[in-house]
DNA sequence: TGTGTGTGGTAGC
DNA sequence: AATCGCTACCACACACA
């Protein structure tokens, strides 16, 4: 159905439909509630407290169904009109309840109610926070709106300005109460108080309102002025603030008893924002927010990205020497966090997020003085030395810190190694080598980064690889070792190596050295001396082999301190050595689930996650291994670590995409299939870790789509309220190119349905077959059902394979090579046979990616990523809400996200959508529920008509096109 | 004999 | 309150044709 401007407008100006449906049943809605609370409040209040001089409840009428303290809550059109004030209230408590606790059962039996727009209202987020703390500030904000909207609203109602008897106070509300919770609320917030919905830090709250509490609670609580509601009524009966220790709760702590004046009081850290369990939206950036491995492996990344350099200037010529510098910082993180907090450095640190199970992740010399390691939890740390001293993790000072260390070494070396965040390799290929030169080198870097840094740091320096990592060994801490030996002192090099340990051996780690200790038992191996003895002889040195060939060359190699194949690749060859293979996501923290939605949307998290990744560095990738951590069966429900995974049983599976693919909406599919695949019959709640990684990646060579749109000038937001500025460049979007480009491409190809392929089989295997149907991708889906269409004449005509050439001259460039591809994947796919799809070898792999890999990205605005495009959506809406859109902006919307489906951009047009519903369904819950007052009976004027004009727009144009996704 | 899959080890703090 | 046990890569054993 083709849109055009007249038609938008037309629907844009129309107030009808809509308006009077919707208002229809917050009429219907607002009238039950108002009765039910008449009656709930005359019912429930046994001594009704005349209040002269503030307001009487019934002056109140609170309209428990309209939500007014809690706007995202339950959609009242459905539940108002059939529910009385007191399951509404429950529910809003409930709500409420949900909203401030961390705990477990956030999620509800059939789904996650994270994303469930009934049941998530607690957790909904109008728009893309960057974190928890951010949308929580963006919701006290609004609450806050609301609270004054409120005073004005009855100061204009009544005529009168109420005492500001509260004034200075900040009351936070735990339970039921009587009056309600909703009532008070109004009563305190027209009475200058301030109102909190949760009892964060801070808040600052003075006085918790209750009537009772948990036992629990009422240590949480021991140190709050925790107050009967009566303080409230009689407070406000006597028109003024009335002593709160008349009405305490508690008795017992006479400390604040003592405290006459309400100033803020210190609020328990333990009541601090709710902990993000792994259902929850920003788990996964919580998570790696705070992980220090997660850093580790990004930063190494990032700063490969950055700070390699690769010259190996001559490096086969015989005359030039190689000089391989391994620099690494002395207990990087514990260093900098004692820096950091000024401790001394002298005494035992250790650098961990917790007290008791909680890994250490880097602890100074004197602490290992005490036999502590790097990994050990900190209760067994604390046994060794009961002094050692814990700090909190400094992420972005490790990071500025390793940016320096980069930045200041990079003109030094001919070539630069990043390895770690606080490690690297810097080689030098001077034709001779100059000893003196060298140490100099060496004290001069570690003077530089002393004073820049402030931190140590210590450097083996060798002619290999392995020696200069054995050097730095010798080296540390804060020193730095020489070892340069010449081709023939063969014997001088084998005792060096021989006063290593085994583990200092690179890839010998604690695993392979036991095996080591186990091959040789009873003799012990400790010493890289003791290894070389032992393999003097034929019989034990075949003894080494069973660690593997590779391995027990390389230790062999080692041993004479020469460097394998693996070492020299990666110090001639780094950037082919370094270049990415895989991409993957491990969460082996925090998972507990109870239902299998919640994995499935946390699969759904993760892959969208890895999409992004995949994109963002232009690959794609064709094999997905998907691992679970499950617990062992005999093993505790809960491991000792907080939330960690105990002991597991790991299993793992890898599937195939049908081609080489960034999309999540491809990916997903076939991993939750895989999933179920090997998570059979057991518990959900056993799972305790998830990876998923993503190999076979391919760069995607097709630049030219990218390149050609610089993204970095993309940013700037200019021309707001306007969508889009009217700048003669921008026309190319206008109707009659998009017209004409839907006469030319039909559709994509699509799903065709199934319901015919599995009508054969429905008698003989029912469930099977639905299991099988059920368990194909969508992409496989098309693959696999191609060949039917093909073989339908009208199918195929369904396609036009011919471009008009004319209509795509006009067409802006990108577009003209997003149709012309889109042909030659409906070409191609015309012309070729399921079994040929299924047997990728007979088609030219080229072509088969052409297919679903790299479709290019179709921008709106010149926006490519989804998120600055829902962020300038944002701004718009946010900058137009009162007034509506302006209709030609509309209609470039609207055109955009058909053509999102029109090239089957399944996954972004569905981002969009959502996201353009919840943001308008937030402002039209914020309007309705600031405007929603039983005192006026007509809600007219109050909500704007522009979230009229906005709902209308979504609900008739742009939620169709949702919906319009899966037809072929 | 080659190919693919599942498992397990290592590295950084 | 606790706690943030990642991630890329290789090598091997084994199964299967």
């Amino acid at each position: 159905m083709p849109i055009n401007e007249n038609d938008l407008e037309l629907f844009l100006e129309s107030t009808s439909i809509l308006n009077s449906s919707s208002q229809n049943s917050i009429d219907k809605t607002t009238s039950n509630a108002e009765l039910s609370n008449i009656e709930h409040s005359t019912l429930l209040i046994p001594q009704p407290p005349l209040l002269k001089t503030g307001t009487t409840l019934s002056e109140l009428k609170t309209q428990e169904g309209n939500d007014y303290c809690n706007h995202d809550s339950i959609n009242e059109t459905e539940e108002g009109g059939k529910t009385d004030s007191i399951k509404q209230q429950e529910k809003n408590d409930d709500a409420f309840e949900k909203m401030h606790s961390n705990n477990n059962n956030r999620s509800c039996n059939k789904n996650n109610s994270y994303f469930n727009p009934m049941l998530q209202s607690p957790t909904r987020m109008p728009q893309r926070y960057n974190n928890y703390d951010e949308y929580m500030e963006n919701k006290i904000f609004q609450q806050n709106k609301n609270d004054q909207k409120l005073i004005a609203e009855y100061e204009k109602q009544f005529n009168k300005t109420y005492p500001q008897i509260f004034k200075n106070t900040n009351i936070y509300i735990n339970g039921y109460t009587n009056p309600t919770r909703l009532q008070l609320h109004k009563l305190i917030v027209l009475h200058g108080g301030k109102f909190s919905h949760y009892l964060t830090s801070k808040r600052n709250v003075t006085h918790i309102i209750a009537t009772n509490l948990t036992s629990k609670k009422k240590i949480e609580f021991r140190k709050y002025r925790v107050v009967q509601p009566e303080w409230i009524m009689q407070s406000i009966e006597a028109n003024k603030l009335l002593k709160w220790q008349d009405y305490a709760l508690l008795l017992n702590d006479t400390n604040i008893n003592n405290t006459t004046d309400i100033k803020t009081l210190v609020t328990k850290d333990s009541t601090k924002k709710p902990h993000l369990d792994c259902n929850h939206p920003d788990f996964l950036a919580s998570f790696f927010k705070n992980s220090r491995l997660h850093h580790l492996t990004t930063w190494k990344l990032e700063l490969q990205n950055k700070h390699m350099k690769s010259n190996p200037v001559g490096a086969h010529h015989n005359r030039i020497k190689k000089i391989i510098y391994y620099i690494d910082f002395d207990c990087f993180f514990a260093t900098v966090s004692g820096l950091k907090h000024n401790e001394n450095s002298s005494l035992p640190i250790a650098v961990s997020h917790g007290q008791g199970n909680s890994d250490i992740a880097s602890c100074n010399y004197a602490a290992r003085s005490f036999g502590i390691k790097n990994g050990m939890w900190v209760s067994r740390a604390k046994q060794l030395c009961s002094t050692l001293k814990i700090l909190p993790y400094e992420f972005d000072s490790y990071r500025k810190i390793s940016e320096t260390f980069y930045e200041l070494l990079y003109d030094k070396f001919d070539t630069v190694i990043p390895l770690s965040v606080d490690e690297g390799v810097f080689i030098d290929y001077p034709e001779d080598i100059d000893y003196k030169g060298i140490s100099e080198k060496c004290m001069d870097i570690r003077n530089l980064l002393s004073t820049k840094t402030k931190c140590t740091v210590s450097i083996g320096v060798s002619n290999t690889l392995v020696l200069s990592t054995l050097c730095l060994k010798s080296a540390k801490p804060n020193g730095f070792k020489i070892f340069l030996p010449h081709n023939t002192e063969k014997e001088a090099v084998a005792k060096f190596v021989g006063s290593f340990q085994l583990t200092d051996l690179p890839n010998i780690g604690h695993k392979t050295a036991d095996k080591i200790n186990e091959l040789y038992s009873p003799s012990s191996i400790i010493t890289l001396a003791d290894l070389q003895s032992n393999l003097s002889s034929l019989s034990s040195f075949n003894k080494l082999n069973k660690l593997g060939g590779k391995l027990s060359r390389k230790i062999i190699l080692y041993l004479k301190g020469e460097d394998d194949i693996d070492n020299i690749s990666k110090i001639n060859t780094p950037f082919n050595y370094f270049r990415k293979k895989s991409l993957s996501v491990d969460i082996n923290w925090g998972i507990r689930f109870q239902t299998i939605e919640q994995v499935y949307n946390f699969i759904d998290r993760v892959v969208a996650r890895l999409a992004s990744q995949l994109k963002s560095i232009n690959m794609a990738s064709s094999q997905y291994t998907i691992k679970l951590a499950r617990c062992k069966a005999n093993s505790p429900i809960e491991p000792p670590k907080y939330l960690g995974m105990g002991l597991c049983d790991i299993t793992s599976k890898t599937g195939r995409f049908p081609a080489h693919t960034n999309e999540n909406y491809i990916m997903s599919p076939e991993i939750k299939q895989s999933f179920r695949k090997l998570y059979i019959q057991a518990p959900i709640s056993s799972l305790r870790g998830i990876s998923i990684t993503l190999s076979n990646l391919k760069t995607n060579n097709d630049r030219d789509i990218g390149s050609m749109l610089d993204r970095k000038t993309n940013n700037t937001l200019d021309n707001f309220p306007r969508l889009h500025p009217p700048l003669p460049h921008d026309v190319p979007l206008t109707m009659s190119n998009t017209e004409n480009a839907d006469q030319m491409v039909t559709v994509t190809p699509l799903l065709p349905s199934n319901d015919n392929n599995n009508n054969n089989n429905n008698n003989n295997n029912n469930r099977r077959s639905i299991e099988k149907r059920k368990s194909r991708s969508p992409a496989r889906e098309f693959f696999n059902n191609y060949h039917k269409k093909k073989n339908q004449e009208r199918a195929k005509h369904h396609f036009s394979t011919e471009i008009d050439e004319n209509a795509l001259k006009e067409l802006p460039l990108e577009m003209q090579k997003e149709i012309q591809r889109e042909y030659a994947v409906i070409n191609l796919v015309n012309s070729t046979k399921r079994s040929a799809l299924e047997a990728p070898k007979i088609i030219p792999k080229k072509k088969l990616e052409s297919i679903c890999c790299f479709n290019p990205p179709i921008p709106f605005q010149k926006l490519l990523n989804p998120k600055e495009i829902t962020a300038r959506l944002d701004t718009w809406i946010l900058q137009n809400i009162e007034r509506g859109p302006r209709t030609d902006d509309a209609l470039l919307l609207v055109q955009y996200l058909r053509r999102l489906v029109k090239f089957n951009k399944k996954s972004m047009l569905l981002y969009i959508v959502d996201h353009l519903e919840e943001q308008i369904d937030y402002y039209r819950s914020y309007y309705r529920s600031a405007s929603d007052d039983p005192q006026t009976s007509s809600n007219h004027h109050q909500m704007p008509d522009g979230i009229l004009q906005w709902e209308k727009l979504l609900v008739l144009k742009i939620l169709p096109l949702r919906e319009s996704k899966n037809r072929a």
